[in-house]
DNA sequence: GCAAAACCTGCGGGCCCCGCAAAGATGCGG
DNA sequence: CCGCATCTTTGCGGGGCCCGCAGGTTTTGC
């Protein structure tokens, strides 16, 4: 990879990364594109060669983990069944990143108060899910090579990825919801995939 | 329901479906927002107090569609197995309804063309995920009702919503992207439906 | 080194969306 | 039947978002 990309990808996420942080600070509509490319050190006209809107660059490190979910997946004993594999690639996710412990919030409690004013915004939980929805097909795209089917024309593999996507939203959601230490995110991701692989029975 | 209550349903239906209509036929960005408010009979500025985004008007319909499922599936008999009722619910929304019938699409194959590079749009698409994620609570409190699960604390009902909900979404999307005869809406969300009641088990 | 390609930036402008306050429509009780 | 309280619609104004374009600047491949 040339310089020029990394300094792109760099470039892309320390945007993304300064968009996150205003806004959990100060909310949505107080921070402005301009905000944002400032706090970068990049013009405000650049910002938007980046992302073509403040969402999709709050969004953006969403995509990446979904993107990592599949990327876990491939790296994956292709021996292993697909929903141990599948768990395992899910739950790879929460381990936390460099970049946060590097970066420890000052204010935990304040931090995720702002995280979930941020969630409430309509138009980012939008492009949340539409993040996710682009990693659906590489996510499929997994699926199919591990199982053998064709991800055009079947419709398997899509439907996996898309079930384990929204069943990742589900447990997350949960999780923020119920912002108590009593439930444990990744207990929660297990406890979801679970049902999906046992065919969502009812109780009883 | 008051005169009141009814004109303003109205006039939210116009809206949404002038927004379709326009921007089936010119595309998105050849839309303005005033276009669709005169089209509708209204000022543009009332526009805004109906949607707050030409991509919400334009969704409004969809999450209409998904709010009907949870209610065709609150009416379906108690006793009936709950992945049956569930997929009559779903089936019962690709019926036509009459405002269809009243208004069939001149040219078929235009209408195709346009709705697809509709979908294509990425606020659109945003939006719709978005409207469909709205109705999932509606549809988990059916589910909860149906299975004598808490919706609050429980995490199954609004499980199988969201898997309901994004199989759905695969299953049209499969229908759009093949834009042809050899498949038949109700027969794919039927599959797709049946995978998610038997576990998604890969094929072998 | 050098040309070509890619990128950053400022400018300008169209459009979107909202707050506000006045005018109009509607339902209710007398 | 009428006035009154309430809700709705509308015009105006403005802040902000996002993009096209064209210029100068940096990186790449040779």
């Amino acid at each position: 990879m040339g310089l020029r990309e990394q300094k792109k990808q760099a470039t892309r996420a320390a945007l993304s990364w300064s968009a996150i942080r205003l806004i959990v600070e100060r909310g949505y509509d107080r921070v402005l594109t301009e905000d944002i490319a400032n706090e970068a050190g990049v013009s405000p006209r650049t910002f938007n060669n980046y992302f073509s809107s403040k969402a999709e660059a709050v969004a953006s490190r969403h995509l990446d983990r979904c993107l990592r979910v599949a990327e876990v997946l491939r790296a994956r004993p292709a021996d292993e069944p697909l929903w141990d594999a599948i768990t395992e690639a899910v739950l790879s996710q929460f381990e936390p990143g460099p970049e946060v412990i590097e970066h420890p919030p000052l204010d935990r409690e304040a931090w995720s108060a702002g995280l979930r004013l941020m969630v409430a915004v309509p138009a980012l939980q939008a492009e949340f899910l539409r993040a996710a929805a682009s990693a659906e097909i590489a996510l499929a795209a997994a699926v199919a090579e591990r199982t053998g089917t064709d991800p055009e024309t079947d419709i398997y593999p899509k439907l996996v990825a898309s079930a384990v996507l929204s069943a990742s939203n589900v447990a997350t959601q949960q999780f923020i919801g119920r912002n108590g230490q009593p439930v444990d995110v990744k207990q929660l991701h297990i406890d979801a995939l679970r049902h999906l692989s046992t065919g969502l029975r009812p109780p009883d």
